[in-house]
This record gives structure tokens, sequence and C-alpha cells, in this order.
DNA sequence: CCATTGACCGGCT
DNA sequence: TAGCCGGCCAATG
């Protein structure tokens, strides 16, 4: 697949943290998953999700709360779609990430996904 | 080794 | 609201 698989795998865990019904950006993630400033790389973990696995990809938005998909692509739909069946609402466009985003608690925080 | 490529981000017009 | 710009840095070829 790609050389460092465990960069990719500690990515997505972090995103498996992801409750149903909030979202979370790139960069949160990216923090999360330990490698701040690397929210790009995020997004490249997340282009290379394996399908066998159950990953909430779809919860994953860009900072200015929009899909980082070209509007009227299918991914887009799809990923709009699967929000909107968590009850994630979007305005314009837009999803307001103060009412929908997630801030991990200090528990979550703490816990660390097993190397 | 070097250059390009991103499902990004934040600040600033 | 809409672009533009510079910064970011692992992965890729």
């Amino acid at each position: 697949m790609v050389k460092s698989d465990d960069t990719y795998r500690k990515i997505w865990g972090a995103v498996a943290t992801v409750p149903f019904g909030r979202v979370a950006t790139y960069g949160q993630i990216a923090v999360l998953a330990g490698f701040p400033r690397h929210a790009r790389l995020v997004g490249y973990a997340l282009h290379h999700t394996p399908d066998d696995v159950d990953i909430p990809w779809h919860r994953i938005i860009n900072a200015q709360g929009r899909i980082s998909f070209p509007k009227d692509s299918e991914p887009y739909k799809r990923q709009l779609d699967r929000l909107a069946e968590e009850g994630v609402e979007f305005i314009r466009g837009r999803v307001d990430l103060s009412r929908h985003g997630w801030q991990p608690t200090l528990d979550e925080w703490l816990w660390k996904p097993p190397d």
C-alpha cells in the first residue's frame, strides 16, 4: 500500500474517535493523531482510506465548515448525504462548527490509541 | 537528491 | 463573500 502505514493508522485511529453526528476538521485530526500542522497529510491519508474497514471519513471537513470536494462531484454528494443522515445540517453549503463541531473531552484527549 | 503534489489553513485584500 | 498568497511537510516518482 504505502511506505508508512503507521502514520496512516494513527490518523485513521483519530478519525475513528469522532462521534456520530459531529464533525471535526482536518487540522484537528492532525493534532489528535500527533501531527500538528499536518492537515494536508490527513487529507492525503483519507484519500487512501481502505474500504474494508469502517472509518467515518465523512465526519471530516475543512476549517471553513465545508466539504473539501468539488461542489458537484459524487464524493461531495456522498459525504453530504451521510452527514445529513446523522443530523448535521448544512446552511448554504456550510456547517456551523460551533454547533456541530466536535471537541474531545479530557478523557478522550488523554486516551491514546495502542501503537 | 530534487521537484511536485495534495479531500489544508489562516491571514489579508 | 471571494480570492489570493505563503506556509505547511509527508509521500511520490
